[in-house]
DNA sequence: CGCCGTTACGAATTACGTAATCATA
DNA sequence: TATGATTACGTAATTCGTAACGGCG
């Protein structure tokens, strides 16, 4: 009744394995078994399969010989299972459905009803440019988890590389291997002061001039301090760095309070500036501006909501 | 990145049908997805597939494809799932274990570890004839379940017709356009007396002899009493059926007491024949035998446990 | 150079659909 | 005769494996 002419070579493997892990019946004969099986009808499960009749009635027949007995019981009014059919049945309902499941996630993930964004971003940027961003992105996309990552950029690099986060906003470090970079916007480091020093305000200053002042850094070892003595190096000037400061807030503070002139990004202090608690002093040598941008692995390979961020970034 | 030439035809299909079932993506690619995800390694994954390793690849790009997304990062040490391939994992993982649990399950009936036989059968060839090998096989496969259908053999029919009993053991009944029969053995009708009638044991009578004597018969329109009828016809001599009886046990009962003298089926009753409680009338015409068998329907498809107790009645 | 994944391509298999056949009500 | 399953068979598509390639440590 069987023509086990099929599959002669597989079961021979089979055979060989000593019962291998059930995994080499062809996945795609449970699927018609199971539109067979609920339509009870081979006719119907063709028109549902988009395929023809004989090629489903092929396929029970190919399942029937791979598991090696009877599913069905044919008849001209259609297709009953046997017992042994409607044993296996229910798992096969089990896996169509956790397959179809499957699905249902991904597209979820495709049409961000889910995600995660892992984004390495300093606190300053996330506050001038990233934040207004996340609003809109999380308004749209309110399911998507969003992490902020807010290491020194030196270890935001190494979590980019490792996969921890799945792009950086940083300022741009010159040309890299492993990272392809996209710019985003300037930044403007300027020289800064409070009312202490309101003879300075509107002289068009020179850096000689400013040197006579006490300058507020910061401390931490940031691109933007080598990218200020690389400054001041161009133009042969030597800052009397009085105090170095751990945090640009914390340094912002400190220009207020009048002990010195700060070097600051004016982006990120612009609050600052517009309630005149701080001044921009006008240097006739301003500071090389730098740009920022998104950094991400040059494979490229990033998840839907990631795609959809970088896109609205990229918008404007 | 991802080349969307495949499954062009398939795409429109599940355009047109918005959303149609998702059960459009070859199941395959799930078992292939489920093996590299676990082994982390095409090159592996291949090797346990019994497939080559660009074939893997390929697949996997095609199950991309299908979905429309990365599933796996690549890199020179491996795949590794992108967060939307962790996010169907766990899914897939449950079709291929429901899959393997159907096979599991199929495995229990074709080697009789799950089962159930659904029997025809009159209470006195059970008892005379099925329970010595219901005995033997129910020792061998404990886990089968075994149902005994007892309805008169019309209905019995009836219930084989529709599916509802496995196959039916009864007396043969000519032959028949949608049952096949199997004979089993042969079954005596004989007249039996008590000792109320010792008188005649020994004697070697004919049947008009017995015709003097009150005769019991069962009352139910059986086959037996169809075919005892004609035995009369045939031999021209009329019985005075003092009784019918409803049951051949009763009908025992009946003869014991000295009632009369009974029909009934010697391999029935061989222990009071061995007890000495009745006795065998001598005649000269005997009663015609009867073959008994096994009835099954013509297509003959028959589960594991079924075909397997058959073949232990057909062994003697 | 070895490991691992991908691409290319020709060969073999398979899956498919059309048409014909069978069986039953 | 109509419905529904199966068989036959030629075609078309897919799958597979071999070989070659590319990146990385």
């Amino acid at each position: 009744m069987y023509h086990y002419n099929k599959n002669t070579k597989k079961l021979l493997l089979q055979l060989l394995l000593v019962m291998g892990d059930e995994m080499d019946i062809n996945y795609e004969l449970y699927k018609i078994f199971y539109v067979v099986a609920t339509t009870g009808n081979v006719t119907a499960a063709a028109k549902e399969l988009h395929i023809s009749q004989p090629a489903v009635s092929k396929h029970i027949r190919n399942l029937e010989c791979s598991l090696g007995g009877p599913l069905f019981i044919r008849s001209n009014q259609g297709m009953i299972l046997t017992e042994t059919g409607r044993a296996i049945y229910q798992s096969i309902k089990d896996g169509v459905n956790a397959f179809s499941n499957a699905n249902l996630i991904f597209s979820d993930y495709a049409s961000l009803l889910k995600g995660t964004i892992k984004i390495g971003i300093s606190t300053s940027l996330t506050r001038f440019y990233l934040l207004p961003y996340l609003e809109t992105f999380h308004k749209e996309y309110p399911n998507i988890t969003i992490l902020i990552y807010t290491d020194p950029s030196a270890m935001l690099k190494k979590k980019l590389q490792t996969g921890e986060i799945d792009f950086l906003i940083a300022k741009y470090n010159g040309p890299d291997s492993e990272f392809s970079f996209h710019p985003l916007g300037e930044l403007h480091d300027i020289f800064i002061a409070s009312s202490a020093y309101d003879s300075l305000r509107g002289k068009n200053l020179t850096l000689e001039e400013l040197t006579k002042y006490p300058i507020l850094l910061q401390r931490e070892p940031s691109t933007s301090r080598r990218r200020f003595d690389a400054f001041c190096r161009e133009n042969n000037v030597s800052f009397d760095v009085s105090t170095y400061i751990a945090s640009s807030t914390l340094l912002e503070d400190f220009v207020k309070i009048g002990f010195g002139i700060g070097v600051a990004t004016k982006e990120y202090i612009q609050k600052e500036l517009d309630q005149g608690n701080v001044f921009e002093l006008s240097v006739m040598k301003s500071l090389p501006s730098i740009s920022f941008g998104y950094y991400v692995l040059k494979d490229g390979i990033t998840s839907f909501s990631v795609k959809k961020l970088i896109e609205l970034l990229e918008k404007r």
